[in-house]
DNA sequence: CAAATATAATAGTAATACTATCATTTTTGC
DNA sequence: GCAAAAATGATAGTATTACTATTATATTTG
């Protein structure tokens, strides 16, 4: 565990992009301020000459890093995946009850980020916040299947795999581990904007809230009835 | 019944549209042909000048109708949520066994849409499709909330709540209705753009889909357990 | 059949998402 | 300490997009 501990590095898949952002300075600040600015003024109107701007470099400088704005993106979500998958492996690791385990595993990833001090260029709290607004435009598109063929939503899809395995571990005789895995990963996200846009159909007032909702729905759907 | 069966027309929210394309010829046609378009190339590609081309008219008349591409998706998703209201209304009004009535609303969200042929311009099918793959994007913008209060979105609520009211049917002690209702309306969504572009996460195989998977969810979340 | 309305044609614009080229600064290896 | 290499910056240019504005023509309606 010390050793997964220590090892453990944001590994993200080649192709993402040009160069490694976290090779140089220029590098890490690319990806500070993507955050900051998407998160301000949204994926759309986000773009190269503005974020060249406000870090004081030149458009033409990023480019050397990305070749679009797309793959920005989805530098940025894999991240989060990586750091949610490393999150979910560190917390539930040496857990032997199993119920407790999926309990946590399940609060991992559906509630609301905190900060994690241990990478000072990327303030998760932000990026937890475009991962819930601009996630799925990152395979919402047509090259979604070449994408894919390149590995390029493998971090997404390992942490699918992970809860999937600790819901097997619950409950072999379950049918449709994946597919709880992923409505509960990507139904968190929904149900964080729905609270904060569409509030009229949500049930999260007063104590109510979105982990809550899972843990009930995963434990009942996992029930053993033979 | 029989009246609400004469008497039911796609509403949609005012402000969609600047001129409503059921008045004209040349508006079915643009309605009929940007579901077609956007199917085929996607949203991102998709433009009045592409649509204008195809349907031999001017750019510049389609703007009569939309002010934006935007308005024309948000018109597109909402003809398809007050569509699939009316199945939903239609196919469980009579139902007295709250059970079945609930196997049957879930089965109309969850399920792969068929051909409508009552209306003649529109290609459900394909319609379905691009909700699959473009929903989101219609309101994953920094305009969701501006556009919220000009209730644009109530078609899509309104089906919430539909199944929302039925799930309380079943069991009116359910804290959560509206969050499962949201995460089995939007979640099916999801599971048919995960069977069809990531397979690996999936668990849709030989006789398993995502209906079954959403029923023995939602059948076992809801169990009364006093 | 004239007036009103709908549609078409054309031109124009600011912004976007880049590419290409060359100049300058910084880093590095000896 | 310095030359070569690498990184970054500056500038210009391009095709496309998502429209707006204006004027012309066709179609509908009273």
């Amino acid at each position: 565990m010390k050793d997964l501990l220590l090892k453990f590095k944001i590994e993200l898949p080649e192709g993402i992009y040009l160069k490694d952002p976290e090779s140089s300075t220029l590098g890490k600040k690319i990806i500070e301020h993507s955050i900051i600015l998407i998160e301000d003024i949204g994926f759309e109107h986000f773009n190269f000459k503005k974020l060249g701007k406000e870090i004081g470099s030149n458009e033409s400088s990023i480019y050397r890093y990305f070749e679009s704005k797309h793959k920005v993106l989805l530098y940025l979500t894999s991240w989060y995946w990586s750091w949610l998958e490393y999150q979910l492996v560190l917390e539930t690791y040496s857990m032997t009850n199993i119920e407790e385990k999926l309990k946590k595993a399940i609060e991992i990833v559906t509630k609301t980020t905190e900060q994690d001090d241990k990478y000072t260029h990327i303030n998760e709290v932000l990026l937890n916040q475009i991962v819930i607004e601009e996630n799925s435009k990152s395979y919402l598109t047509k090259d979604v299947d070449t994408e894919n063929e390149e590995g390029l939503f493998l971090p997404f899809k390992r942490v699918v795999h992970r809860l999937s395995d600790i819901i097997i571990t619950y409950n072999s005789a379950y049918d449709y581990p994946l597919s709880l895995s992923s409505t509960i990963i990507v139904g968190s996200l929904k149900q964080h904007f729905i609270k904060k846009h569409f509030k009229s159909i949500s049930n999260y007032d007063g104590d109510k809230n979105q982990t809550d909702f899972f843990t009930d729905l995963a434990l009942k759907t996992l029930i053993k009835n033979g």
